[in-house]
DNA sequence: GGAGTTCTATATCGATAGGTACAATAGTCT
DNA sequence: AGACTATTGTACCTATCGATATAGAACTCC
């Protein structure tokens, strides 16, 4: 059977190129002919690779998540809940704190998409969000019955002080707070965090 | 000289009604129909009576500041440091855990707003966020004067800190946060509080 | 060299965005 | 009453939104 005529660009850096669009502008404030005229695609084809606009930002979510967010699942494998934290938020400081990068977060811009016809997208990043405070939650469970946090220490609370700082420093840096000053943040917000037994 | 055919609405409850609109929704995912829709409003009467929607959400923005923003101004009133960082901490906390109110934060929403088209509404909230980081750091560089502050703390990192934890607890609320869990997160972000000469 | 298949380009779809022209209406003034 | 002024409702403007119909171009298979 006949294959087809070849594609004539590269999905992988047309995703690429779309992710710098989304994290920079959102969801809703990244418009089709922003997309193609950045991707360098005519309409119809990126349709043809990718459905339509909310399936191509699910791709672009799966990206993210696989690179920005890496240090997330590195960090949750820290060996202690000092350790894990610090590396949760001196990870966010290095990814916000990067000229490199667009500045705010997909998950926070998700999490305020603006109109009601973006509601599944801000629901799927919401349940997102959850999922991954609930991650590190998990991960403090586990240290705290491992002794690495006080009796008195409350995993969940714990973990949503993170999730707040977190997404805090990300808001933060669009309003272009630099890199020594979010790493300066981390230092205080972990300069609290409980002495575990060991 | 005449006086004209009088309003026919409210312009203090119309203002409240579109506050109440561009908190939960943004700027941009707030449309002229939404609008007109909820005030019970025609379009012409909205443009007669604020101009555009640009300077209707400046309208808007300073009632929000107003109101919502109050605790803000309060606790910068404190007498000691950790009574500002306190009650600033407590203030978001009660703000966006009283379920009355839409969850998130006008000015978290205009950080990220979306398109290129409200780039002056995004640069002009920017400016408010910074103006309100100032605010606290000119207090806390107070409190230092007063020894209220240890030698070695940095009145403008802690001022970032606060900020951060603010917009943080903003978007936190977004995804449900009740007010009880913001109020712990609050009281974890206040533990590591630089303790005073006084 | 077709046949079959998939991509590309033009041109366009209906819906909605923010914003207005215009005439009718409702009030205060003299 | 009549002049003047401001608001109101209808109906419409242009621009852009996300998404497509259609036709031609480029490729592999037989």
């Amino acid at each position: 059977m006949p294959i087809g005529r070849p594609r004539e660009f590269d999905t992988e850096t047309a995703l690429e190129l779309a992710t710098a669009l989304f994290w920079r502008k959102g969801y809703e404030g990244t418009s089709l002919s922003d997309l193609t005229e950045t991707l360098g695609i005519t309409r119809p084809s990126l349709y043809a690779a990718f459905g339509n606009k909310e399936a191509l930002f699910r791709r672009v979510l799966e990206r993210y998540e696989a690179k920005a967010g890496a240090y997330r699942t590195k960090a949750l494998k820290a060996p202690t809940a000092l350790e894990v934290a610090r590396q949760l938020l001196e990870g966010a400081a290095e990814l916000h704190g990067d000229k490199a990068n667009p500045v705010g977060c997909l998950g926070v811009h998700g999490a305020l998409a603006c109109s009601d016809d973006a509601a599944m997208i801000r629901r799927e990043m919401s349940a997102h969000r959850i999922a991954g405070e609930a991650a590190i939650r998990r991960r403090l469970t586990r240290a705290k019955a491992e002794g690495d946090l006080p009796a008195d220490a409350s995993p969940s609370d714990l973990a949503r002080y993170l999730s707040v700082v977190l997404y805090g420093m990300a808001v933060q840096s669009v309003g272009g707070a630099s890199r020594a000053e979010l790493r300066r943040v981390a230092a205080i917000a972990l300069r609290q965090w409980p002495k575990g037994a060991r």
